[in-house]
DNA sequence: AACACGGGGCG
DNA sequence: CGCCCAGTGTT
């Protein structure tokens, strides 16, 4: 472990990679480290395309075990808007996201009808088919057209955010809009080597800079990384904002009998706590004299209910408010999925982490 | 079980 | 125009 000092000077002197020098180190480290040889590393905008699509969501070793037998049954763009929607979807059987294949096949037509057969050869024209987007029509331009596009998808992101240190999540607009000014300002001067570059971010990407354990030691960008600088390669990029848990409310009777015991029912099997013994449950405070009439039971009138306390589940929280009653009950009385339980037998029970802490002998001074 | 993902759809 | 979704693989 490095001393404190030590890192925080690593920290001040450390430098983000150039934007003149990135592509330059890019392109070299794709020469000799990147994919080569892949079947749509051809100079066929048909071809290309079609490959794009497929990748779209999908890993490389999956689309290899497709591409060869699509591109045989539809071996080019006249075929492929000539042929019944039904059989490119078959071709398309195993992708899954069925969605690309409609849409590659409503491309077909429009390069056919609208572009005499011949795609088109800019970004912005290439964006006019279904299912291309910004920056898959980049990444079109790019590789078959030597465009000088930048392609911006989720690997590039995490290549970006990473190397220089952007915060805030990539879905933001403001964030998304500031990526796309770098990825623009980090494209290679010549148009000479578009494919190597572009091919370079998605295979870098995918291959070292990945999401989980990140393989900075072979990194052409490694020295001028910014996150790696500052170990932060696992807070960047900046996740998805959690979107504020629903939040429910209960409130949670608390009654006791002239015994001290408490009167606990099982929980439906399914949903929350299945099959626990806990609280009885009220939406509201103003249902509690019906619930307890229902019950058979004679109450002392209400006193006030305990503090709230909150519980948190994965997909909601939950505000409890406990209500204390006092209750002079009936031999046989309250609800038949209930039981008066002494409050050591009651803690021995599988009980609901929060019904457990109301239930724990601390909160004894509050009775 | 949660998260990630490019483009489309929808309000 | 901006937000959110569908559908699938990964962690």
């Amino acid at each position: 472990m490095l001393p404190p000092l030590v890192l925080l000077v690593a920290c001040a002197m450390s430098v983000a990679v150039s934007f003149a020098e990135f592509a330059p180190r890019l392109i070299a480290w794709q020469r000799q480290h990147g994919r080569h040889g892949l079947p749509w590393q051809v100079d066929d905008p048909y071809k290309v395309w079609v490959s794009e699509i497929m990748l779209q969501q999908t890993q490389v070793s999956t689309v290899l075990g497709y591409y060869p037998a699509f591109l045989q049954r539809f071996p080019d763009v006249a075929t492929l808007a000539a042929a019944p929607l039904d059989d490119v979807l078959a071709a398309w059987s195993g992708l899954g996201y069925y969605s690309r294949a409609r849409n590659l096949h409503r491309a077909a037509g429009q390069v056919m009808n609208e572009f005499a057969g011949r795609f088109p050869d800019s970004q912005d024209a290439l964006m006019t088919l279904c299912g291309v987007g910004r920056s898959t029509a980049a990444a079109i331009a790019a590789f078959a057209f030597a465009r000088r596009a930048a392609i911006l998808d989720g690997n590039v992101k995490r290549v970006l955010t990473r190397c220089y240190g952007i915060e805030g999540w990539p879905g933001d607009k403001a964030i998304e809009n500031q990526l796309w000014t770098l990825a623009e300002q980090l494209l290679p001067d010549s148009v000479a080597h578009m494919a190597a570059y572009t091919q370079g971010l998605m295979d870098l990407g995918s291959l070292l800079c990945v999401r989980g354990q990140p393989r900075c030691g072979e990194c052409p960008m490694a020295d001028g990384c910014v996150a790696r600088a500052q170990g932060r390669q696992r807070a960047l990029p900046t996740a998805r904002p959690r979107k504020a848990q629903p939040l429910r409310s209960t409130v949670m009777l608390l009654a006791r009998n002239a015994a001290g015991e408490v009167w606990l029912q099982r929980r439906p099997d399914s949903g929350v706590w299945g099959g626990l013994w806990s609280l009885p449950e009220l939406a509201d405070i103003g249902e509690a004299p019906h619930w307890l009439a229902a019950a058979g039971w004679t109450a002392a009138p209400l006193t006030p209910p305990w503090p709230t306390v909150q519980h948190v589940f994965t997909h909601f929280r939950l505000d409890i408010t406990p209500q204390p009653v006092q209750v002079r009950a009936t031999a046989g009385a309250g609800p038949a999925d209930g039981r008066w339980w002494t409050q050591e037998a009651a803690l021995a029970l599988g009980l609901p982490a929060p019904v457990r802490r109301l239930l724990d002998t601390r909160q004894d001074s509050l009775w």
